[in-house]
DNA sequence: GACAAGATATGATCAAGATCATATTTTATT
DNA sequence: AATAAAATATGATCTTGATCATATCTTGTC
């Protein structure tokens, strides 16, 4: 067996390299396959041994820093909830996201919406499901310390967490649509707020959370 | 002036036409500028006369067969509180926009989502807005003939249509993205229940008006 | 009817993603 | 070392969206 199991992996680690080098410095669209492949020292051709597509290497490269990001950090930190406002909070922050238009690492589930290729839904589903169990056991807990204005059973919850879900991401897409920042902004705060009133905090308590 | 306005329109008509018919039967993405013009009679390079880009020439095709969707049929109707759940059956109802993978008529608000396009933005600013006053007449309306539980003022008001087109608009991009169907669908009717919640339709009735 | 001028269409050309037959490199075996 | 075999890289080639200089067509004017 000629190549050890090493010498692919760095290559490909080296392409990976060079194109977060170009993505962030020139954005996804408006850098080419060679020009990745000249910073990696190789020609063209040979991205194709390791990447399947552009898109693809563009996922690795996400998924790559996606680990590293502070919505990571959320979605494994523990459980209260404070952590599901601060988390609600967080991608409905999106100045972030929605200033720069290069995608950050929390832009998996909203940037990739609506493709058709197999691959990125697949990707898609994985964040969705990852997602939405967080929020299930969230709400189980929240469920347990107060009450919520909906039954603590395994199914009403699972619904909740769809919804807030949908809620967020239609939000966040609408913010990164609109040309305006005003309008987007107000959407984001909206959808927050009535997520919030959805988990049973109270509208002054909202306001302190969305203001403090 | 030499050539009739008309000569102009009829020739781009003729390219609408033929992408219709090619987008209908392969997709999108599957047509090539070539085979259009092809159809139409005339060489790939005309084409960018009549259009600036092959998603321009997309967006021309989908505006010119929104005004025959049931959707738009809906949206230019009399107001009523049946009318306003219909709208937001009809959204949710999507069978009809996931199944087939081409593109409907209703699907403006949705494909364009997450374009960085400035032209694509706009067009989108143009459905958000019109949805979003719609939603707002209605729920006006509605507080009138009863009791909503939010305060009938034109902010609270504004920001619930915000947040019902958030929810909308992100199920149904959470649906389109999934690759199975069963949680497409929960993801949907959740939402759906949701937001008849939010104005203020019973649990009971709800459940009436999604299976009736 | 010929002509000028503007509007349209043509086809060569480019850029970039993708594919592929072929060449080269690397390792295990002898 | 030489060789076989597998892995990897090369560069030509294809496809498709887009651009552009040029050619052709249409119409009002003379």
């Amino acid at each position: 067996m000629p190549y050890p199991q090493s010498h692919k992996s760095k290559t490909k680690a080296r392409i990976l390299a060079s194109a977060a080098e170009l993505f962030s410095r020139k954005g996804f669209q408006k850098v080419s396959i060679g020009q990745i492949m000249k910073l990696a020292k190789m020609t063209h051709g040979a991205f194709y041994t390791h990447f399947a597509s552009k898109e693809a290497l563009y996922n690795e490269s996400v998924r790559l820093t996606l680990d590293k990001s502070q919505t990571a950090r959320l979605v494994k930190g523990p459980l209260s909830v404070q952590h599901l406002t601060d988390l609600v909070a967080n991608y409905c922050n999106l100045q972030e996201l929605v200033n720069k238009h290069e995608p950050g690492p929390e832009a998996v589930l909203f940037n990739e919406i609506g493709s058709e290729k197999e691959e990125i839904r697949t990707l898609f589903e994985a964040s969705y499901s990852r997602m939405k169990k967080m929020l299930e056991t969230r709400l189980m807990a929240l469920g347990k310390l107060k009450k919520l204005p909906f039954a603590n059973d395994r199914n009403v919850i699972a619904d909740k967490a769809r919804v807030i879900l949908a809620s967020l991401i239609g939000a966040v897409a609408i913010a990164k649509s609109l040309p305006g920042e005003a309008e987007s902004k107000q959407v984001l705060t909206a959808t927050q707020r009535q997520i919030l009133l959805m988990m049973g905090v109270s509208e002054n308590e909202a306001e302190n959370m969305l203001h403090g």
